[in-house]
RNA sequence: GCCUCAGUAGCUCAAAGGAUAGAGCAACGGACUUCUAAUCCGUAGGUUGGGGGUUCGAGUCCCUCCUGGGGUGCCA
């Protein structure tokens, strides 16, 4: 990201440059513009300033960049500069640049970290399921989503707080320990059956035959609580060794009870109706969120049983969120939240917060397709893959891949023949695959009673081969790619990028051999050193997919 | 009805308002006594769902219509 800023600096101070030699008229010099360019003929980088100055200087664009490029003084990294098109200043990075970055990537073990979030404090909300079942795959994108922009965030400078809210009290745990309750005394040989309301998945029956094994038919007249809080311990804990298997962890845990229990869930309340926001109708308690652009007013207090719906403790949760002072929060949600999100907010602002701080990311449904064929689903009946089942069946790197391989906004098809295919048909593979040949280099290198070491001072300005080059650009581009992930909380860039990056590589591998007689001494141990540098960032670049960087396939 | 996401090559998907819309797979044609070919090289494939608008420039922004997913509870 450095460069783009040396080249927007750059090419302010040659406009400014060129109107005191009265090249330009004067104007005021509007912010400049730098980009990479689609096409990477074009070069590294591209300024479109030149057309965008046309209306203010009355000059033909290609003058203008003229003009611009004659008073420019172009940062090192830079090596040329060349007018094109209708107006554009394109850039190409120097050789030189592109080298140094070898050795960057091979003792930084940050290599790419930018400082966009430096001295910042981020928070990050996902998964956050209730302990009813297991992880399910819609969870599962939300947590590969959340942690994956967790790294990206820490690569971009921030201080992260990977948090869970969770909620093991009320009608579902109860609902949850009358199920395991009815399974056990079906276990027992009992006349019960589930209702509607009961979870139905398999798991339950799991849960209700641990317990007969362990107490046999001792628990016959235990209260439904006593079974309640057996599953949701062991069920929780099951979740959390579910989300370990993909790399996923979280720093705090938040319990929506406390919120009950420190009387938040009573001030949130009171505050509301002293701002003028909840008021009474048909016996309930109702939250003036209309006034926010709602279409209707929300219920926050039911009739029926006096207890506040979700969004009270939700919005509790949120000012909660605000009075820790995170410079930022993202609310990672699945796409049933997206009506419930602006109301939540809603009612932070009601409690007199600016909620600019937090950014909701909803992301779409996974589909799994089996043979060709969507695979139904319904959470209601437990009939669902879990992410037990998932990881069973294709491994937690292709989990991690493909759930993060889609931008949150498209619906993932999550295609397990392929998914498992060991074939060209699969990206995992191609990409884990160029960590793979650069651990072979080496390990052959060491076999042949060669110097571990021996690439350490190599002469780096011999790699001049156009896949060299294009592998480095590539290489320069990962801070950058960080940074735009970011920024816009579209983490799935990276994993473009480790594809992108694989697909440079491979045919560097194929073209710029190390181990062949033909290659002369000097340029071989150059390349020896290219391809640690490139081991290095690939095992970077998995790392920030939360994925592994295999030594063999 | 309202909200929301999507619609781009046969398929799965990319694309900071920039240049000739890109990859992979599938199809077709080539390359292995290999630093493991889980790879590489090449060919072909498009009116970016339709129609308007904004501007130097639109897949991208605005309006409108069509199709599909999801959500529309005093469940979370």
């Amino acid at each position: 990201m450095q460069v783009i800023e040396d080249l927007k600096q750059a090419v302010h101070a040659a406009i400014e440059k060129a109107q005191e030699a009265g090249d330009f008229g004067a104007f005021a010099i509007p912010e400049i513009a730098v980009e990479r360019p689609k096409d990477t003929t074009h070069g590294d980088y591209a300024s479109p300033t030149a057309l965008r100055l046309a209306k203010l200087a009355r000059m033909k664009p290609r003058d203008i960049a003229e003009t611009i490029i004659k008073h420019l003084a172009a940062p090192a990294a830079i090596s040329e500069v060349t007018l094109a098109g209708p107006g554009f200043i394109n850039f190409r990075l120097s050789n030189q640049y592109l080298h140094g970055l070898i050795e960057q990537m091979i003792g930084d073990e940050t290599f790419g970290r930018t400082t966009q979030g430096a001295g910042k404090r981020a928070q990050i909300e996902f998964v956050s399921a209730n302990p009813t079942g297991p992880i399910t795959i819609g969870r599962t994108r939300g947590g590969v989503i959340g942690d994956t922009l967790a790294r990206l965030m820490e690569a971009a400078g921030y201080d992260v707080t990977r948090e869970y809210y969770y909620n093991d009290a009320g009608r579902q745990i109860q609902m949850l320990g009358e199920s395991v309750q009815i399974r056990y005394l079906q276990e027992l040989g009992q006349e019960k059956e589930l209702t509607d309301d009961h979870y139905q998945g398999a798991y339950i029956r799991d849960l209700a035959r641990e317990l007969k094994a362990e107490h046999g038919e001792t628990l016959s007249d235990s209260p439904a609580d006593y079974f309640g809080d057996y599953a949701k311990s062991a069920i929780s804990s099951q979740q959390k060794a579910s989300l370990q298997r993909v790399g996923i962890t979280h720093d705090v845990y938040f319990n929506e009870n406390d919120l009950y229990s420190d009387g938040s869930l009573t001030d949130t309340l009171e505050t509301l109706a002293q701002n003028g926001y909840l008021y009474e109708k048909d016996g309930a308690k109702w939250l003036k969120t209309t006034a926010f652009g709602d279409d209707k007013d929300r219920v926050a207090v039911r009739s029926s049983d006096g207890r506040p719906t979700y969004r009270v403790p939700d919005i509790a949760y949120h000012k909660n969120k605000a009075e820790r002072n995170f410079d930022v929060v993202v609310d990672i949600f699945g796409p049933d939240h997206h009506a419930v999100a602006p109301q939540v907010l809603m009612g932070v602002q009601m409690l007199g917060y600016d909620t600019a701080f937090v950014h909701t990311l909803l992301h779409q449904i996974v589909n799994l397709i089996r043979d060709g064929v969507t695979v139904k689903m319904s959470t209601r009946r437990g009939n669902y893959v879990t992410l037990d089942e998932l990881v069973d069946e294709v491994g937690p790197d292709a989990v991690r891949y493909f759930m993060i391989a889609r931008s949150a906004t498209s619906h993932v098809n999550f295609d397990l023949d392929l998914a498992l295919a060991q074939s060209d048909e699969n990206p995992v593979f191609y990409i884990q695959n160029a960590h793979v040949r650069c651990c072979g280099i080496f390990r052959k290198w060491v076999e042949a009673g060669l110097a571990a070491d021996a690439d350490t001072n190599a002469d780096l300005s011999l790699l001049t081969h156009e896949k060299e080059i294009e592998f480095l650009r590539k290489a320069h581009e990962l801070s950058e790619v960080i940074d735009n992930a970011v920024t816009q909380y579209e983490p799935h860039h990276i994993a473009f990028y480790a594809y992108d990056l694989a697909a440079d590589f491979h045919p560097l591998y194929d073209a710029c051999r190390v181990l062949n007689d033909s290659v002369p001494e000097d340029l071989r141990l150059a390349r020896l050193r290219l391809y640690r540098a490139a081991q290095h960032l690939f095992g970077r670049v998995l790392d920030l997919m939360g994925m592994t960087a295999p030594e063999r396939m």
